[in-house]
DNA sequence: GGCGGAACTTGTTTTAGCGCAAGCTCCCAG
DNA sequence: CTGGGAGCTTGCGCTAAAACAAGTTCCGCC
C-alpha cells in the first residue's frame, strides 16, 4: 500500500498536539479507506474492529431499537474521530455509520487502541475531549426534549446542522449535504409529516428553502429566536 | 490533615487496576469531604476546580435551561467518580451535582489531572470509560424519549434506578434514597402530575408502593414487561 | 421517454399527556 | 399540639402532535 503522507491529516484536531514523527509512527498503522455514497462504514452490534478519522464526506450515525425504531445520533463531519467503541471498553459498535456522500476514512484496528495511547497520551486526552463534547451535545438534546416545542427542537437542529456542515450560498447557508425531512424527524425525536409541516410554514415565510433532501437556511437569526422560544 | 488510608478506596473500581504505591500516591493528593443532604458539591456554571470519587452516599446531578426548566441528568452512587469537567477540557461544570443524602466524597484539584493521567494511564483509560458509558446512557435515554410512551419511560426509569441504588426489602427493592415524583419527571421528560397519575394506578395494581419520597417496586418482572411495551 | 418508487405535501381524525385548579396528608417547627 | 408548607393526588378541559390517509412531484432507471 502506499505510505500515508501526514499532510492528509493536516486539519484533524485531535493530532495537532503529535509532532510530525510521531504522526508518522502512527499513520504507519492506518488504511485510508473509500466509503461510496450509502454504504456503512460499521454497523450497530458488529465487532468493533476498528476506530476511524474521517478525513472527507459526512456519515450519518444512527441507531435502532429492537422494536425497528430509528433516531440520528449525530452526522461525523471532516476531520473527527469516530468509531472509538472499544476505547469506551464496548465489545461492539453501538451504532451504525452510514456514508451520506462519498467519503474517505483512516481506520486502524481497535486491538493497537491500548498501544497507541500508551506511546501517544495526546490521543487518550483527544478521545476523552471527543467523547465528552458528544456527551454534552446528547445532554443537551434531552434537556431541549424535555423542554420544548417539536417547532423549537426542529430549529435548533437545523442551526446545528449549519454550524457543522453548512456552506454558504447565494441566500443563506444550505446543509452540506443530502438531508430528508425524515432524517430531520429522527434527529428531533418527531415524525416526518411533523417536520414537513413545519418546514412548509417556514419556506412560505421565506425562512428557509427546501427541496428533495435539501435545507437552505435563508434567515438564521430568525431561525435563532424560533429556536430560543422568542419566535411567533 | 489525617493521611488517606487505601482501603477506604477498596470498592472503587477506576482504581482497582493500580498499585499500592500508585494509590497511596494518588490519595496524597486528595482531600476527603463530607456534603451534608440538600448541599451541593458543585454549581452549574460553576469553575471545575475539583474532581471526585464518591466515597459514600448519593448525589443528584441536575442540568438547568437559561428559562428555568430542569432536567435529572443523573444519580452518582459510591465508587463512581464524577465532576470530571476539565478532563473534558471544560472550563466549568456543565451540571449541579446535590447531595440527596448526607455524603462523602474525595476531591482532587483539577489542574492535577495532566499530571495524574501522565503518571497513572489507567486513570485516564478509566475516565475514558466511566464517560462513555455515560454517553451511552444518555443516547439510550434519547432513543427512549423518542420512542417510547411515558408509562414505558417511568418504567424505565424506575428500574435504572432499582439496579443502581436498589435495597431488598420485605415486599421488593427500595429506591435507597429519597426521590420525589418531581425528580422521576424530570428524568423522564414529563409532569409530576403524570407521574403521580402513573404511580398510583400501579399502586392499585400492586406493582409499586409509595410515599413521600419513597418508591418500592413490588413487582420488577411485571414492570419490565411495561417498560418493554409488552404490558398494557 | 415513460415507468416506478422514494421523497415530500397536505388534509382530517384522534389521543396522550400537559396545564390548570383544587384539595389532601403528613412532616416538621415553633 | 398546632399551624404551615412541601409533597402528593385527582379531576377536567385543551391542545400539540401523532396517526391515518390521500395525493403530488421529482428523480433515476430500464
Amino acid at each position: 500500500m502506499a505510505p500515508l503522507d501526514r499532510s492528509i491529516v493536516a486539519n484533524v484536531p485531535i493530532f495537532a498536539s503529535l509532532s510530525a514523527d510521531d504522526l508518522d509512527a502512527m499513520l504507519c498503522d492506518a488504511r485510508s479507506v473509500r466509503y461510496p455514497k450509502d454504504s456503512s462504514v460499521f454497523d450497530q452490534g458488529g465487532e468493533a474492529h476498528s476506530f476511524f478519522v474521517l478525513l472527507h464526506g459526512h456519515l450519518r450515525v444512527e441507531k435502532t431499537t429492537p422494536q425497528g425504531q430509528q433516531i440520528v445520533v449525530r452526522y461525523v463531519s471532516a476531520g473527527e474521530l469516530f468509531g472509538v467503541a472499544r476505547a469506551l471498553a464496548l465489545k461492539n459498535y453501538p451504532a451504525t455509520a452510514i456514508a451520506v456522500v462519498d467519503s474517505v476514512a483512516l481506520s486502524w484496528p481497535s486491538a493497537l487502541w491500548p498501544q497507541l495511547t500508551a506511546k501517544f497520551p495526546a490521543l487518550a486526552a483527544g478521545a476523552l475531549q471527543t467523547v465528552g463534547s458528544r456527551l454534552q451535545d446528547t445532554q443537551d438534546r434531552v434537556l431541549e426534549m424535555s423542554s420544548e416545542q417539536v417547532e423549537q427542537r426542529v430549529a435548533h437542529a437545523l442551526l446545528r446542522l449549519a454550524k457543522q456542515a453548512g456552506r454558504k450560498v447565494e441566500h443563506g447557508v444550505e446543509i452540506d449535504f443530502p438531508i430528508s425531512r425524515q432524517d430531520v424527524a429522527e434527529m428531533t425525536g418527531t415524525t416526518l409529516h411533523t417536520v414537513s409541516r413545519i418546514l412548509s410554514a417556514w419556506e412560505q415565510q421565506g425562512l428557509v428553502e427546501g427541496g428533495r433532501q435539501r435545507i437552505v437556511l435563508r434567515d438564521p437569526h430568525r431561525l435563532f429566536e424560533i429556536a430560543e422560544g422568542q419566535g411567533k
